[in-house]
DNA sequence: CAGTTGCTGTGATTTCTGTCACATTGTGAG
DNA sequence: CTCACAATGTGACAGAAATCACAGCAACTG
């Protein structure tokens, strides 16, 4: 594995310390990686893959908050991982993807020792936090139309892809709206030439 | 100042650094303590108050996430403070408050030295994530009715009173809708008996 | 006390979104 | 090809909330 290249700036100390203690998993399309109130023992890198990080609540409705890639951290793991809490979202695999889970017990030691790490920790509650007030700014201010746009631009973005292979029930149930609205709304980007509609899949334009 | 009383599990070392370098700041009810878009330059210790963090969009709504008591810090003033970045949010004063601001070029160092700020941060961190998640959930998943309660409960539950000082419109604002409808859905919390109204004030029951 | 101002109550209307019902279309299995 | 099924399109309706219009009422000012 050169998982390494995802994370340039950890010192060979630390990787060596990371590649000895930390586990590799794999996850397909659709396991779910992390459950609402499941207690956390590992912070989780992800090397390969696409993570869905999200929110249900008890009548069943999901929400999308954001995903991580390559080279990304679990805040919440790490979070969770240092109290030893239970976390409060759930996170999914989109896809076939591969992380690293790094024992809580190696966290402290890793904070004190490399600076890197402690960047990159930092980093990564920083990124998730602006991502959250994004999602917050979302839902406060716009409407489905906009909040639409956004959602596609960032799934776009992601994958650097003019193609997002979904279905409308899929993105309504991200966006914890409904098929219907979302085809509506589809059909008007449509008729406003800023998407192709085609089965099981929308191109950019 | 007796500000320590708020940080008990600060070794000396740490508050005899902390009271040699921070500057003692005061507000007043209204002051705008931070502004979208800001250069931060200060990690915020809040030893006395009430400070109303929340977003602004372009079109002047407003919308509020959390506040901050004695004894809690800004995390975004952290992060921001740790990466020399602009904040995203808003602070405002609701009541005479007092903070401590401390200068950014020392975090490194006491992040490093000190366990208790070390572990200070990260618990700041958790909270604010917890309570933006929280956040989330409310507009995400729930309507105003049960919106306008959650606000109310905790606005109590941090005064600790059964009395709250503001008018529907400063609700409203709170909540990004309109005087009319807060009007209306607690004229129906009245009759449900849950509250009692009073000009600029509302009683919980 | 009269006048002004700000807070609250209420009806009418509109927009956005969710829901139900059902039609249509694409795709793969047999 | 035909059938079955999943994805999509669309109309009708319902409910939540925003907006507009205006009335009543409390509190303060001079």
């Amino acid at each position: 594995m050169d998982w390494k290249k995802l994370f340039p700036q950890f010192e060979p100390e630390l990787i060596g310390l990371i590649e000895k203690n930390a586990v590799e998993r794999v996850f397909n399309a659709g396991d779910v990686i992390m459950r609402t109130g499941q207690y956390i023992k590992s912070t989780v890198l992800v090397m390969e893959g696409r993570i869905k990080i999200y929110r249900e609540n008890n009548e069943g409705g999901e929400f999308l908050m954001y995903y991580l890639g390559p080279g990304d951290a679990c805040a919440i793991s790490m979070i969770c991982a240092i109290q030893s809490q239970t976390s409060e979202i759930m996170a999914q695999a989109e896809e076939y993807t591969e992380v690293l889970m790094i024992p809580i017990q190696l966290m402290d030691d890793m904070m004190n020792k490399f600076k890197t790490w402690y960047q990159f920790v930092i980093q990564t509650y920083r990124s998730r936090f602006d991502e959250l007030l994004a999602v917050v700014d979302n839902i406060a201010f716009r409407n489905m139309d906009e909040r639409l746009e956004f959602y596609l631009k960032r799934h776009a973005g992601r994958t650097s892809k003019k193609l997002i292979e979904l279905s409308h029930q899929q993105i309504a149930d991200d966006l914890n709206s409904s098929r219907e609205v979302i085809s509506r709304l589809l059909k008007k980007m449509e008729q406003r030439n800023l998407v192709k509609l085609h089965r099981n899949m929308i191109e950019l334009v």
